[in-house]
DNA sequence: CTCCAGGTCGTTG
DNA sequence: CAACGACATGGA
C-alpha cells in the first residue's frame, strides 16, 4: 500500500478544474467532500485504473498516485495530464492575444487539456450531440459496463467508486449489436456509435493515420464517421490528438466568443475561424479556459 | 405538460 | 449554401 507515486509544488495544475471542465467523461469523485481542500478520484482511462488525490503543498499543489510506480507515471499519467507542457508560458500567449483574458484565466488557472486515449473520446463526443454532461458520463459508463474490460472486485476498494469496467477497446464494441448500444441509453446515437467502432475496429479509421494527418485533413477524416460533425471532430482533435490549434464551438463557445468578441448572432464557422487567427496554435487551450467561464457564469442565458 | 441539452443528419427553399 | 425539424432520453 506504500507504493504511491507523489508529485509536490506543482503549479498551473488543479486535477478538479481539469477533469471538471467537460473534456472527459470516465472519473468519479471518491472523497467526502469534508476537506475543501481536497480532492480525491477514481478515473478510468489509458487502459487503467488511477485513483489520485490532490491537496495544496507550500508552493502549488501536490499530487498522489495511489498504489502508482515511477514507471507507470513516466509512461502514462505524465503525458495524460500533460504535464510536460509549460501552461505559464500558454497562459502569458492567451493574454498578449488578449489582455481580458486574464481574469477569466484567473478563475481556473489548474485547467489542463488531457491527452485522452482516441477511441473512447471519439465515442464520448459522439454521445455528447444533444446530450448534458451527466447524461454523457452515465452512457460512457453503461457502454464501459456492457462490454469493457471488467476491473477486478478486489480492485474496488474506493467508497462512492461505481464504475465497474474500462472503456471498451474498438474490437468490443464493435462486437455487440445496436440494440445493445440503445440499452445504454444512447438513443438515435446508437448507429453513430457502431459505425465509428466498426471503422476503427477494421482499420477504416486508424489514429496512427491521423496523427501523421495535418488538422484540417484529420478533421476531414474525422467527419466520415456518422455522426461526426465539425464540433465533435474538433473535440476529438483537441482531447486526444494533441491538435491544440483546433477550436470546438458549441452552444456555450457561441455565446461567449458572441458576447467578447462579436457583439452579434455569429455563424459557428465564422467564429471558430476568427478564434484560430487570434489564438494560433493555442486556441483550443484558450476555448478551454473560455468554455468553463462561460458555462460558470452562465453566459447568455 | 413543455422545453432544452458541449450537435448532426436529411430535407427544403 | 442557409434554414429547419427530427432525433432518444432525462431533468428542470
Amino acid at each position: 500500500m506504500n507504493n504511491d507515486y507523489i508529485l509536490e509544488d506543482i503549479k498551473d495544475f488543479s486535477l478538479k478544474e481539469t477533469l471538471e471542465c467537460g473534456q472527459c467523461f470516465h472519473f468519479s469523485r471518491v472523497d467526502n467532500g469534508e476537506n475543501p481542500n481536497k480532492y480525491e478520484y477514481d478515473i478510468a482511462a489509458c487502459g487503467r485504473f488511477l485513483h489520485i488525490s490532490e491537496e495544496p503543498s507550500a508552493n502549488g499543489i501536490k499530487l498522489t498516485f495511489f498504489d502508482t510506480d515511477n514507471w507507470e507515471y513516466e509512461h502514462i499519467w505524465k503525458k495524460y495530464f500533460d504535464l510536460e507542457r509549460d501552461y505559464g508560458d500558454v497562459k502569458r500567449r492567451i493574454v498578449k492575444a488578449d489582455p481580458r483574458l486574464a481574469s477569466i484565466i484567473s478563475e481556473n488557472p489548474g485547467i489542463r487539456i488531457l491527452n485522452q486515449e482516441f477511441f473512447e473520446c471519439l465515442i464520448s463526443f459522439i454521445i455528447s450531440q444533444n446530450k448534458q454532461i451527466p447524461q454523457i458520463k452515465q452512457v460512457v459508463r453503461n457502454i464501459s459496463t456492457l462490454c469493457g474490460d471488467k476491473r477486478g472486485a478486489d480492485s474496488i476498494r474506493f467508497f462512492n467508486s461505481d464504475f465497474d469496467a474500462l472503456f471498451p477497446r474498438p474490437e468490443q464494441l464493435a462486437s455487440v449489436t445496436e440494440d445493445d448500444i440503445r440499452g445504454c441509453k444512447a438513443g438515435f446515437r446508437a448507429p453513430y456509435i457502431l459505425d465509428a467502432a466498426t471503422k476503427v475496429a477494421s482499420g477504416e479509421l486508424s489514429e496512427k493515420e491521423l496523427r501523421r494527418l495535418s488538422t484540417d485533413e484529420a478533421r476531414e477524416k474525422l467527419m466520415s464517421v456518422k455522426g461526426v460533425g465539425e464540433k465533435v471532430a474538433n473535440c476529438v482533435l483537441l482531447y486526444s490528438l494533441g491538435r491544440t490549434d483546433a477550436f470546438p464551438v458549441d452552444v456555450w463557445m457561441k455565446r461567449i466568443c458572441e458576447e467578447l468578441y462579436f457583439h452579434t448572432d455569429t455563424p459557428k464557422a465564422v467564429i471558430e475561424e476568427k478564434m484560430c487567427e487570434k489564438f494560433g496554435d493555442i486556441a483550443g487551450i484558450a476555448q478551454q479556459y473560455l468554455f468553463i467561464f462561460g458555462k460558470d457564469k452562465k453566459i447568455g442565458v
